[in-house]
RNA sequence: GCUCCUGUAGCUCAAUGGACAGAGCAGCAGCCUUCUAAGCUGUUGGUUGUGGGUUCGAAUCCCGCCAGGGGCACCA
């Protein structure tokens, strides 16, 4: 935001240390720390402790020596254009900006670019993110939406900075789970199936869980019992082997449960707003990753120990590793099929040569880090120079109270009817707070407040911990949560309602003497730039969640002590409204990074 | 055995080499004839698991240990 300032007097400090013979570390700008004022600061620890070393302090201790050359240094930077005044304080150089100018390009800069306001300079780079791999034929659980959410978060926020960004989903439509809900629909459910898009998918699940309660051996089982455990068992693996085959029926069945199965993640993606552009099915690199094996072999980067063995790749073998790291990958089973591995670098090699992506990211949970380091380490193998921005996003499972999910069990938090129990929730705190909120936009207002609540709950913590989702936690509407920072907005949106009915937005000076609230509102606002670019590079929504509280935060202490439409001037009065069209503004910006949309009214 | 992750206030979490380690929840005390109280203000609460090391400076980097969780050749 202040980069050309910053600049010109990185210059002159610069020719100052130079003349002094002071050999100045790199200056690291920050914002100072204290509320009240504005502005950024910079230490001189480390020039001092080099100078230190170089022997040509006096012996001073490094922090009073520190301090001398913050002062010295104050002193020959005299009046800086934009700078109201500065100050040297253990050891620091603390830079103070002249208030009106900056406030008002702050403003104007957020109401000008709208909802770009924050966005980065193009990166000339594609990044693919890969994130939602749900298994068909199974339902979508908080789990799967912590993923989802975590991974269009991450989307929303690199193709904000600047990357060209791809959203591709992986969902699993194969498999033995797959087989075992086929073979019970087929035996004892056919023709039974709900109507509702959600209840289908959920009786999916069911099934699923019958089927491997009827296919699981128990103790003290007698032998009339065991004997039809066993029947079932070869009646699955006899299914199985006809849909590997690709016999007509058992593909149609499989096609017409997947689509159920797909219909209510599309359903689920909708609720959350989400749009995937590249849809990749396991059952579609099935055939394609068997070639990459048989390359694998030809090049000798792969052993062949068929039919007695696997095809391995002996990773640290190839690498030259004395200590277990990658160790040894399984790519082929001795029967010929393909393993998850094999079928993630067939799904790599499209990424990189049918969609030329620089970076990949993969959201998946961190259980699987060993799974795809040896992917990557199998790519670079490969020749791939991509492998080297293959990141995995890693994030901790989510468990429940009682323990971890567990479909078996009937343990499991389904999203949809978390989804409702938010919505239910926000209904019932609107009839509380707002009855007079008309009964025709209660329900959108309270889909936006449940997700955003529930979204808010999962992107404030940080990825790599693991969670257990506690339903009155994640769906709470007060203190650092979602419904605080929409409730902003709304008091933001209420304030410009009444202030359009007088005439609306004007030009303001900002020349009065603002109060530290809109100070530090200005401050907050500035920083999304820097924030985006940070929560970018590392991945990490979470960045923008911690940023997105402290700019409501900003905001509702200014709404409460600072009055705007009974403000003491016209002049000002202009000023606050532009400002509070702004914070809304930017806001709304963040927000969207997060996946949240705020209602106008609450 | 090897390997990855986690350990910070009563609880849930921030802070990735800089100024007094910060929020929310829970607790306590205030604030609605004033732009939405889903809010604001004040306050209680810390040997950052532990022992060393590096550094002018460490929750943060390095080494050891303790505790919890994940993963390790034909599951995904």
């Amino acid at each position: 935001m202040f980069k050309q300032e910053t600049q010109a007097i990185e210059a002159q400090i610069q020719s100052f240390c130079a003349a002094n013979e002071i050999p100045l570390a790199e200056l690291k700008w920050k914002s100072i720390p204290f509320s009240g004022e504005w502005g950024i600061s910079t230490s001189f620890f480390t020039t001092a402790a080099l100078e230190a070393r170089s022997g040509k302090n006096q012996g001073l201790p490094v922090a009073t020596r520190a301090q001398a050359i913050a002062e010295a240094v104050k002193n020959s930077l005299g009046q800086q254009p934009g700078i109201s005044r500065s100050e040297a304080v253990s050891g620091y150089l603390n830079l103070y900006f002249s208030t009106a100018q900056v406030a008002r390009r702050v403003v104007d800069s957020a109401l000008a670019q709208g909802a770009r306001f924050g966005a980065g300079h193009p990166k000339n780079e594609r990044v693919m993110v890969e994130y939602s791999q749900p298994n068909t034929h199974h339902s979508f659980h908080i789990g799967h939406y912590r993923n989802t959410i975590l991974g269009e978060s991450l989307a929303r926020i690199v193709q904000f900075a600047g990357f060209e960004t791809i959203r591709a989903s992986y969902p699993g439509d194969l498999g033995l789970g797959v087989i075992t809900v086929l073979w019970a629909y087929e035996k004892f459910y056919r023709g039974q199936e709900p109507a509702d898009v959600h209840a289908r998918g959920q009786w999916l699940l069911k099934i699923y869980v019958e089927a491997t309660q009827l296919l699981t051996k128990k103790e003290n089982e007698t032998p009339a019992e065991t004997a039809q455990r066993e029947q079932y068992e070869a009646e699955r693996r006899d299914l199985y082997r006809k849909w590997d085959a690709g016999d007509p029926a058992v593909r149609a069945l499989w096609q017409e449960t997947r689509a159920w199965s797909l219909a209510e993640f599309r359903d689920i993606l909708r609720m959350m707003d989400v749009k995937i552009d590249e849809w990749f099915f396991e059952s579609e690199v099935d055939e394609p990753s068997k070639k990459i094996v048989d390359e694998l072999i030809a090049r000798g980067i792969a052993e062949d120990t068929r039919p007695e063995g696997p095809v391995i790749v002996k990773i640290d073998e190839k690498l030259g590793l004395t200590k277990e790291k990658f160790r040894v990958a399984v790519i082929l089973r001795s029967d010929g099929t393909s393993l998850y591995l094999t079928k993630d670098l067939a799904l790599a090699q499209v990424k990189f040569e049918k969609f030329h992506v620089d970076r990949s990211i993969y959201v998946v949970d961190n259980r699987q880090s060993l799974h795809f380091q040896q992917a990557f380490a199998i790519l670079k193998l490969m020749g791939f120079a991509q492998a080297e921005k293959c990141f995995h996003l890693a994030y901790g499972f989510v468990s429940l109270p009682e323990g971890a999910m567990s479909a078996r069990r009937g343990r499991v938090a389904l999203f949809k009817e978390v989804y409702d129990e938010a919505i239910a929730r926000a209904l019932a705190v609107i009839a509380e707070k707002n009855p007079s909120l008309p009964a025709t936009e209660r329900e959108g207002v309270a889909q936006k407040i449940g997700m955003g609540a529930l979204a808010y709950s999962m992107l404030a913590v940080d990825n790599n911990k693991d969670m257990v989702f506690d339903v009155n936690e994640a769906l709470s509407f007060d203190g650092r949560t979602g419904p605080y920072i929409q409730n902003a907005v709304v008091r933001a949106n209420s304030i410009l309602k009444k202030a359009q009915q007088s005439g609306g937005l004007s030009p303001a000076a900002f020349d009065y003497t603002l109060t530290m609230h809109e100070i530090e509102l200005i401050e907050q606002m500035s920083h999304l730039p820097k924030v985006v670019q940070q929560a970018a590079e590392e991945y990490r929504p979470l960045v923008v969640a911690a940023y997105v509280y402290e700019l409501a935060t900003a905001f509702h202490s200014f709404y409460h002590a600072v009055p705007v439409l009974q403000a003491e001037s016209e002049s000002v009065k202009a000023a606050r409204l532009r400002l509070v069209a702004a914070a809304k503004q930017v806001l709304t910006n963040a927000l969207y990074l997060l996946g949240i949309s705020a209602p106008d009214v609450m």
